[in-house]
RNA sequence: GAAUGAG
């Protein structure tokens, strides 16, 4: 199995799934570590469709999905915004007693929080045991990229008194909320408190905050069209 | 040997 999944897992890592396959496939039995990394790779892949039939033709043939099986399942299903397969995985995790898990909780968190499910997501946020930085950039994420920069940052203020250390994860993901709000002076603000607080930036942080001065840019490139407009017209 | 969050 060593060697089957070390196979596997790199022609699958580069999107080589007929090698893939092909070794799984011809490897004499197949655990529930080759499915699980078959449909994690389809998932991250961007192939979320073959990564869900994987997940239940593994089901037909008498495999149980563990807590890692689900994580690509649920990812699949992010991948894909199929909301009710979530919905029945979540079904299937609380009836075996995964929801315990963090990262299951937190996987749950980003499905429904990144396609505007929000009452969920933070419903299943609430019950998870053990929060973390995880479970808050999930949550901050799903509210920003639905419009609500508010409870976005109360996301982050709240992962603070929360004592929990706020990694770059959770900077950047703020940052680039205010920068897809055109709010170039939010992203600042956050990024010089990112400095205080001694947090390294990264270079998704340095991503987020050319974004966030490349729409100020554009944003002022577009008032001195419009002033041009004006005076026209 | 497979493991969840920004980009």
């Amino acid at each position: 199995f060593f060697v089957a999944s070390a196979l596997v897992e790199m022609y699958a890592k580069h999107g080589l799934f007929a090698e893939a396959t092909h070794v799984f496939n011809t490897f004499p039995e197949q655990d529930i570590v080759l499915w699980s990394i078959l449909i994690a790779r389809y998932a991250d892949l961007g192939h979320g469709d073959e990564a869900l039939s994987y997940f239940e033709e593994m089901q037909l043939k008498g495999f149980s999905p563990n807590a890692v099986t689900y994580l690509g399942g649920l990812k699949a299903c992010c991948s894909i915004e199929a909301i009710d397969r979530g919905k029945e995985l979540h079904a299937d995790i609380v009836k075996k007693g995964f929801e315990l898990d963090s990262s299951i909780g937190n996987a749950l968190v980003t499905l429904y929080a990144s396609h505007g499910w929000l009452t969920d997501a933070q419903d299943v946020f609430d019950n998870v045991s053990a929060r973390d930085g995880v479970s808050w950039t999930s949550l901050l994420a799903g509210y920003a990229k639905h419009q609500r920069l508010e409870q976005a940052s109360r996301c982050l203020e709240l992962l603070q008194l929360d004592g929990m250390p706020v990694d770059e994860f959770s900077w950047s993901t703020m940052i680039l909320s205010y920068a897809e709000q055109g709010d170039s002076e939010g992203a600042s603000v956050t990024y010089a408190r990112m400095q205080e607080q001694g947090t390294a930036p990264s270079s998704g942080t340095f991503l987020s905050m050319l974004k966030a001065h490349g729409n100020a840019a554009a944003l002022e490139m577009g008032r001195r069209v419009h002033a041009q407009v004006h005076r026209n017209t």
